[in-house]
DNA sequence: CGCATTTCCTGGAGGC
DNA sequence: TGCCTCCAGGAAATGC
């Protein structure tokens, strides 16, 4: 499930190890993976040096000089990874991007909700096709933000609502809201101006721990060298069902909101209502 | 249109 | 051990 630190993350460490780096070849051995450009990847591909590896929303984008963008959206199970060309590659592993160093950056993703997306022509293309992103979280101002709350919708789909505000996922929604002491099924605009800025403030101080602990690994996330995250240690609610509440010690429950487990502690994240 | 719900996919977990 | 069902969730598709 990589949401924004998670991409972040990997959009980071993937800068470091293979900024510079000239591709030589691409192999796609699932083709319904890779979206946007019909022409073959290792010829759009080919020959171009990656000029940097960034983060949009959930996004992991690659920027190749002479200008082509490749966007790996990771879905629920996808992994990008650093490994040597010789090394056996997961199951699953569906596109690879060999460099002149003889590495590969390898996607793989099991569940396949992920895919590639590929933009000849430079970052002014990247989001055609993948959908309108909402605001960065981590940019938003508090009037933007409420401006952005301003609807008549539960307050935790609407964060989940990539053309809204781009890169929440369950997980950091779940956690957002309890330490912003939300009811996830409040209705945005019933939720008092002292409630939106103080959600605003625990969606960054939340996506900025994660960011610095690597990511939460629940299941399938992964860095690119492999290893698991560690923010996971630090849910408050997140996967909590039944435990007491780190805050007042009543029992965390599970409710489902927009198809999603949501965990929620009852007294701490008290309903409003409109007055 | 706006919002809620269903669907896609695989691997892992749990029941028996 | 094996077979079955259920669950995880991002976002597109569908329903109301």
């Amino acid at each position: 499930m990589p949401e924004l630190p998670e991409a972040e993350t990997i959009a980071r460490a993937l800068d470091r190890l293979v900024c510079a780096s000239v591709i030589s070849t691409a192999r796609v051995m699932r083709r319904d993976v890779v979206h946007g450009d019909p022409r073959p990847l290792g010829r759009v591909v080919s020959g171009r040096r990656i000029a940097r590896v960034y983060r949009r929303a959930k996004r992991v984008i690659v920027a190749l000089d002479p200008p082509v963008e490749i966007v790996f959206h990771l879905g629920m199970s996808g992994r990008l990874t650093v490994e040597p060309a010789a090394a056996p590659a997961a199951k699953h592993t569906h596109v690879r991007l060999l460099d002149d160093g003889r590495r590969e950056i390898r996607f793989c993703d099991p569940r396949r909700f992920g895919g590639v997306w590929v933009h000849a022509g430079g970052a002014r293309h990247v989001g055609r096709r993948l959908g309108p992103l909402g605001a960065e979280p981590l940019e938003l101002t508090k009037k933007g933000f409420a401006k952005i709350l301003n609807r008549n919708r539960q307050i935790k789909a609407l964060l989940l609502d990539q053309t809204a505000i781009a890169g929440l996922g369950n997980i950091y929604c779940d956690e957002s809201l309890f330490r912003a002491r939300v009811h996830p099924l409040t209705l945005a605009k019933d939720l008092r101006p002292v409630q939106t800025a103080a959600l605003l403030r625990s969606i960054k101080t939340v996506l900025r721990a994660a960011i610095k602990h690597r990511g939460s690994t629940i299941n399938d996330y992964r860095q690119v060298h492999g290893a698991a995250g560690t923010f996971q240690h630090s849910h408050r609610v997140y996967g909590r069902e039944s435990a007491p509440c780190v805050r007042c010690g009543l029992k965390i429950i599970k409710l489902t909101t927009a198809g999603r487990s949501t965990f929620v502690c009852p007294a701490c994240q008290p309903r409003v209502t409109a007055t």
